[in-house]
DNA sequence: TTATGAAACTTCAAGCTTGAATAATTTATT
DNA sequence: AATAAATTATTCAAGCTTGAAGTTTCATAA
């Protein structure tokens, strides 16, 4: 599905086709980037820091599967990546005692202290990684992104 | 740092932060869409689309490291999908002449009448999941996501 | 030639991801 | 209350993904 180095494909449709390969393309580089330096530096991975990511801002904490809805990814998968992150002490599970189906996830106080170097330093590689799309630029797109995700949303 | 309502970040480099997550979420969207597709309609994956449509564009064929490098994923990764797509029979390894090491890999016959059909199925959805961002906009955005990868290029 | 190193590919362990199946609990219905 | 249905989360098998280690083959040079 990314772009081949052959004849540009022409006809209806394909400027859209050609718009998703780019997409595509430049997430999967940005996002292979930020994954090395996850490991590199932090010695940590994507998952776990977009896990730590949502919890941060939510000092509450979380179900379940509202993690699993906000991050678009399914609720076995968050169970595995929260299993790890308590395991290292940066996540804890609390009973709750409304539902007993439930339990509400955050950050301990580790995990918090942790995320807010992380996050420091992933934001600095996302100016640096994006350095050359202006900020009035960027403005832009996200505008594009958010006219997208609007129409986007209120599927399945 | 009150915790509550979280005050939408801004400061520099926050609209290049806003600008990722956007992207990155849009195309997690997409990419989900499409495998649930290829799965219901046509019992495959995207990676193995992926291959699939990479050698579509080589009749004469690939290396796998040519493979790797194209679609951005490591070496041992095209080696597992490559593996499947021949046991299907869609896809063959050809021993060369001049290097044993390499072996050239490429659709078989059955594979590339099951990837145009494939195909034609995916610029259709991509057409649709892309709708309402016009055929103009599509080619603004293109535009931007090649300045940015003509910059990205030569890293590492 | 023979050693040395580089290149192409595979194998492996660990982790991520999904969809389906299951278990536990809550909510709704009768 | 008793039953049925819906919700929440976990478990599981299969596949994807990576980085590292290992194998085979080729290229270079001493």
């Amino acid at each position: 599905m990314v772009a081949g180095p052959l004849p540009a494909p022409s006809g209806p449709g394909k400027d859209r086709l050609r718009l998703w390969v780019r997409l595509l393309r430049a997430s999967r580089s940005i996002e292979a980037e930020l994954r090395e330096r996850l490991r590199q530096e932090f010695n940590t991975t994507l998952p776990r820091f977009d896990v730590m990511a949502a919890l941060y801002r939510a000092p509450e904490g979380m179900l379940m599967s509202d993690l699993s809805r906000f991050l678009l990814v399914s609720n076995g998968n968050v169970t595995g990546i929260v299993d790890r992150l308590v395991s290292e002490g940066l996540v804890a599970r609390a009973r709750r005692n409304g539902d007993r189906r439930t339990s509400m996830v955050r950050l301990t106080e580790e995990g918090s202290k942790a995320f807010a170097l992380i996050a420091a330093a992933h934001e600095s590689w996302i100016g640096e990684l994006l350095g050359n799309v202006s900020e009035d630029e960027a403005r832009r797109l996200t505008g594009m992104l958010d006219s997208f995700r609007s129409n986007w949303e209120g599927r399945e």
